[in-house]
RNA sequence: GCCCGAGUGGCGGAACUGGUAUACGCGCACGACUUAAAAUCGUGUCUCGCAAGGGAUGUGGGUUCGAUUCCCACCUCGGGCACCA
């Protein structure tokens, strides 16, 4: 008999597959499109977690093509970013050069994994043939006014004398050399994601998400519903708006303040006796303001001696500078009251007077909002129970009154208000896509031409941001100066490049057709593929990649160059995998685990075997190196039965006694299970039903039952998008001539599932008392007298009368005495 | 502070829609095979108790014939957000 070698047949099937091209994807008959995150190539190669997600994804792609479908699982590399760039910095070594030996290193350690992947259409987001598109994508977001330049802070360290973009800054200090950062002025590009942030929320309903991810997305895009009171500045020709989702206790405003960053705060005190000092402190209000970082910090304020007019009745509020409200917030402007804990805090620092309206039940939690010890806020018990302060009607009311109430008397109107910003999207950094944009004395911001597509990154020196924060393509002379498209006089690229968000957010749809030279996809094929059946990824994506691509794509819609609504029709999120200690897995500390060591000990069949029983898919779990035997074992006694049913040596027994009854029930019980728990990703207690399986015929073929081949094979079947390699191996043994991988999915037999004789256990108030079989069609009434009469029961049912009895079809009777 | 998620044996974890808590795996113990070891196979493995029986799913309450599952309060851990009016 021979061994389980899993060496030999890992590399022979792998061999083989790619010979035979048995993954590609064509556009004909049913299709699936299964997507993975792809990966960035780093050069600490591949971690176990991408084998985590990525089997997961296999198991569906390869259930899928067994089921008859037409599968594109698609693979390539988001490659642009700040490791490779930082890590040309260091050394000098072209990140072209880098990005070659990492992807290459990458694409040979996912091809030992036996990955199903069409690798025909692998895409680079760095490959100039692609960032091609990527820019082509930006022209459209620039014709269509949605991707523009302002003026923005950005996060600069002092010491390294960069700009850093917020995935570099953690807790306000620079991620490479732990300085506090700063917030300077810069022009940045900006794309106009906020434009659409109600139908970034609102199609959330048309898909299949899970709810903590929908969730996230929608708390992160922050919509809130409130109204817009509009009120004239006292003795001054301006009016300004007022934003407020809690408007319910309007009638206790006494004081309006407006964001020291505001655009109108320089209008609004001009000609103020101290303007100056004004514009200083607000000045200085915003540059503390980054700095205090997650320390809630006491407000501050200045008056600025201007008044508004209250348009609901409050009379003549004065407006202060404070540094709690946000410029880019509603209107950037509130008015305030005493219902509200900051207010409060700001009114009683400086203070200003305050009325409150709104009481709670409590008398004296009353009284002390009365005496202005407590602030009250919370509106949600919501019914004003107030003293009658307005227009004699507003004690008492609901929200919805109250919003009623406001819009037929034209006090106010709907508004909803988001806290998602527009994206920046300029990178003053060299590894990225160069923002197709020329600069001209004459003609202002022209774009490239869609003919001179790609811009190309040019070869520099030094990799290095520049001092003044500019990107290192600054300094590319040659490259900087061109001829205006539009005049012909010279001009000036923008140097600066985009994030790497960017190539990742369409990338879905240039694997549909990923060699187009023509167009980012053939729109046929785009018609064909979309949208994305299944897409997996990780929690971490969900306020950034997954929302960007979703942006993306429904502004492609817009332009009719996708077919559907949303990208992604199916979304799920797997958990992380730790160091054995809960902690996460780093270089640096050194509790890496290398998966082509453990693919050379125990081969890559057990470590996707592994990964997918270690815990539930979803979870984060801890890796254990010492776990990773038991799914060996497994496969080893797979092997082992497999081949014995191919042993010519062994002579069948001529007494031969029927097919074992067990092995059978158990295999559909078995290819049910796997079936259903592959579409739920409930990975783990699929592969502990296989377990079961392989005990049971173990056993029957050890008391020398008989097992039918193709039960076997069956279950050889339900266990290959798990194991692809050994599966593949022992159906070529035995005799099949086609791939397992394109055989028919089996299915399970429910009349096989059904059992003629059930055990019933026996309560008695409540606590197992005995058991008893039972013919699954017998009536309760007959079940119930049984019970009573079940001699382990007895006893317990002795000097008591019995009050009631309980059935549960096929489960259990519960005696209540 | 706000918003999610999770607490079950020595460990990873099972448990359908409220119905035998601890499936499956790791580890451990004992046994078989072996000169021996490894591998493999078998048996056992929540806890107290000689037993009958009792107690256990973070803690405390509640609903129910019956709660890991539903409700309320609290504790602990993990993740996300950051003055969002």
């Amino acid at each position: 008999m021979k061994n389980y070698d899993h060496k030999k047949i890992e590399k022979k099937w792998q061999t083989e597959w790619e010979k035979k091209n048995l993954y590609k994807a064509k556009e004909k008959g049913k299709k699936f499109y299964s997507l993975i995150e792809f990966p960035y190539p780093s050069g600490a190669g591949l971690h176990v977690g991408h084998i985590r997600s990525n089997t997961a994804m296999d198991i569906v792609s390869r259930k899928r093509r067994m089921e008859g479908y037409n599968v594109l699982f698609p693979i390539g590399w988001d490659a642009f970013g700040l490791p490779t760039e930082n890590y040309a910095i260091k050394t000098g070594v072209h990140p072209i050069k880098v990005t070659k030996q990492n992807t290459d290193a990458f694409r040979k350690q996912l091809k030992e994994i036996g990955f199903s992947f069409d690798w025909s259409r692998e895409v680079d987001t760095t490959d100039p043939k692609y960032y091609k598109w990527t820019q082509w994508i930006f022209l459209q977001f620039y014709k269509k006014g949605l991707a523009y330049k302002a003026k923005t802070y950005i996060n600069w360290c002092p010491k390294d004398k960069i700009g850093l973009a917020n995935e570099e800054v953690v807790d306000g200090k620079c991620e490479r050399c732990g300085t506090d950062t700063e917030k300077r002025e810069k022009e940045q590009w900006m794309l106009a994601i906020t434009k659409y942030a109600d139908r970034l929320d609102k199609d959330l309903d048309l898909v299949d998400y899970p709810d903590r991810v929908k969730l996230s997305q929608r708390n992160w895009i922050g919509k809130s519903e409130g109204m817009l009171f509009t009120a004239p500045v006292k003795d001054m020709d301006l009016e300004i708006e007022t934003f407020s989702a809690h408007f319910e206790a309007f009638c206790a405003d006494t004081f309006v303040v407006i964001a020291p960053d505001h655009p109108l705060l320089q209008t609004l005190v001009s000609g103020v006796k101290n303007e100056k000092e004004i514009l200083l402190t607000a000045k200085k209000m915003v540059q503390d303001r980054s700095k205090a970082g997650f320390e809630q910090k006491e407000p501050t304020g200045i008056f600025t001696g201007k008044y508004i007019v209250d348009p609901v009745g409050n009379g003549n509020l004065p407006i202060w500078v404070a540094s709690y409200a946000l410029a880019d917030y509603g209107t950037g402007i509130v008015k305030c009251s005493a219902h509200d804990v900051r207010d409060f805090a700001f009114a009683k620092k400086y203070n200003i007077p305050l009325k409150p309206v709104l009481f709670p039940e409590d008398k004296d939690l009353a009284k002390k909002v009365l005496n202005l010890e407590l602030c009250f806020s919370d509106m949600q018990k919501g019914i004003l129970k107030a003293p009658n302060i307005f227009a004699g009607r507003i004690a008492g009311e609901t929200r919805e009154e109250i919003i009623k109430y406001l819009e037929e008397k034209g006090l106010a109107e709907k508004r909803s208000s988001y806290k998602i910003r527009d994206w920046v999207f300029s990178r003053q950094r060299y590894w990225g896509e160069p923002i197709p944009i020329i600069h001209c004395e004459h003609c202002g911001m022209v774009p490239v031409p869609e003919k001179d597509l790609p811009i190309v990154l040019p070869k520099v020196k030094s990799y290095q941001p520049t001092d003044t924060g500019e990107s290192p393509l600054a300094n590319i002379k040659e490259w900087v100066n061109v001829k205006c498209p539009k005049c012909k006089m010279s001009a000036k690229r923008e140097t600066d490049t985009m994030p790497n968000w960017a190539g990742s957010s369409w990338y879905y749809l240039r694997y549909m057709d990923s060699k187009n030279t023509k167009s980012f996809a053939d729109s046929k094929k785009i018609k064909y593929w979309s949208p994305v059946d299944w897409y997996n990824g990780g929690m971490e994506h969900t306020t950034l990649h997954l929302l960007y691509s979703r942006f993306w794509h429904k502004f492609l819609y817009d332009l009719k160059l996708v077919p559907t609504i949303e990208p992604y029709k199916k979304r799920t999120s797997h958990g992380m995998i730790l160091a054995e200690d809960g902690v996460k897995m780093s270089k640096s500390i050194g509790n890496t685990v290398n998966p082509a060591d453990i693919v050379r000990l125990y081969g890559a069949d057990t470590l996707r075997l592994y990964e997918m029983f270690m815990g539930p898919f979803e979870d984060a779990v801890n890796w254990n190196t010492n776990s990773i035997i038991g799914s060996r074992r497994f496969l080893e006694k797979v092997w082992r039965v497999g081949v014995s049913f191919n042993d010519k040596k062994k002579k069948k027994d001529p007494s031969s006694p029927k097919n074992s009854l067990s092995v059978e029930k158990v295999l559909h019980k078995t290819i049910k299970k796997v079936s259903e728990d592959i579409e739920n990703m409930r990975f783990n207690t699929a592969v502990s039903n296989m377990m079961i399986f392989i005990s049971e015929i173990e056993k029957a073929l050890g008391s020398g039952e008989a097992v039918p081949k193709e039960s076997f094979k069956k279950f050889l079947q339900v266990l290959s998008p798990f194991a692809p390699h050994i599966t593949e191996e022992l159906w070529n043994i035995f005799g099949e001539k086609k791939s397992i991988h394109i055989s028919k999915w089996p299915k399970w037999s429910e009349k096989m599932l059904e059992e003629n004789e059930v055990k019933i256990v026996i309560q008695v108030n409540g606590k197992v008392r005995g058991e008893m079989y039972i013919g699954i069609e017998e009536d309760e009434e007959s079940v119930k007298a049984k019970a009573t009469k079940e001699n382990s029961v007895l006893k317990y049912l002795e000097g008591n009368v019995v009050k009631r009895i309980i059935y549960v079809k096929g489960r259990l009777v519960n005696i209540v005495c």
